[in-house]
DNA sequence: CCCCCAATGTAGGCAGCGCCTACTTAGTAG
DNA sequence: CTACTAAGTAGGCGCTGCCTACATTGGGGG
């Protein structure tokens, strides 16, 4: 009688949970519905309950990653010490995530990119509104550009050190000064001053 | 008697220039030797006489990336301006290869690294040269760490920049200016005047 | 000059995959 | 209790990568 039953009760999260670790081991070319159902003991037309597709698996995958990554950062936030320290543990948040699911961060940031589900879209949106926030209160209009940029870079600066990192061209301790030197460049700038710590 | 020969004549090359034009228009993801093949007027078995397997296939794009890129820094070298205005001819240079190719720098720099044949390996290494040489003479041994840090940081931003424009987070003009705003940055940094610009 | 051989391409089979359809089971709402 | 729906099963289709056996070709050594 305890058998197996019928129903599996959450098989679309014990999914999504062994996706991420196939994921990390495999990369997404290792991703198979057929082979995440006999590790969930299902037969393998039963994923399609869940997802329409594989791409619609991927997106799911995609959302959790933003909204995992989102949560990250908050936690680098918290705590009242000064916006430099904040920044700097948001950065190291942000590459170490990127380095440890670096298979995820490509499809959350897809080189052939797709119309996706606005699920994903609204994390993505989640994430960088997050990213906003960090940065305190707007000063000026006129600085609103110089902000978002400031923002982009920081961005593709953490993502382009996570890539150089996860594809093995440095290695993760030189990694992790490349970010600290990223940072005290990035809030040494002109531009940083017109928005992270203007005066 | 103007039947298509039994052999090819340049099958590889032929594989790798159709495999380059799939990649921008469908991603790794929709590269198939078999469609390959068929693109090539050959049997689906043919493309292994030049490529051992499908990897095989996806290093030697990788390598001949790397050689294309390193060649389109190398143009962007050339002239005699001065080193702010060569540097910002290479990053745009770094970045429009990184967003027309975007797919193809995913196999450059793979999310879930494996052992790779030493051609791939030389044709990095040489890209990584042809930027070292870019800085021009090294003036001092203490300095060396400095500028290796500064070529990552360079290379990492332009990519991080390129993945957000090729992903769609930002359009391709936003992209151009946070390139100019990330050269106006670091080479107005102190690890820049250690390194690019001394005294 | 010719013949043999290595390189190149052909043909077919195998297992795994994504996607589709028809069917079965279980839980729930009326 | 019964109907309805969500969730899972089972099987088929065409595609893929990989393997093996075989055919064709062109070039280099006898």
């Amino acid at each position: 009688m305890t058998e197996r039953p019928f129903h599996h009760g959450s098989l679309r999260t014990a999914l999504l949970d062994e996706a991420i670790l196939v994921l990390r081991e495999s990369g997404v070319q290792g991703l198979s519905l057929r082979d995440l159902a006999r590790r969930a003991g299902v037969s393998h037309g039963a994923p399609r309950s869940h997802f329409v597709d594989r791409q619609a698996l991927l997106d799911a995958l995609a959302e959790t990653g933003f909204r995992r990554l989102t949560s990250h950062v908050e936690l680098a936030l918290a705590g009242q010490d000064d916006v430099r320290q904040r920044f700097l543990r948001v950065a190291r948040a942000y590459v170490n995530f990127a380095i440890d699911d670096a298979a995820l961060m490509d499809l959350m940031f897809p080189a052939t990119p797709a119309p996706r589900p606005s699920a994903v879209a609204d994390a993505a949106h989640d994430l960088f509104a997050t990213l906003d926030n960090a940065m305190g209160p707007r000063h000026s209009a006129t600085d609103e550009v110089a902000r978002e940029s400031f923002e982009m870079l920081f961005a593709a600066t953490m993502q382009g050190i996570a890539t150089l990192v996860a594809s093995n061209r440095i290695d993760r301790a030189r990694g992790d000064r490349l970010v600290d030197e990223a940072m005290e460049m990035m809030l040494g700038s002109a531009l940083a001053t017109r928005t992270v710590a203007p005066g």
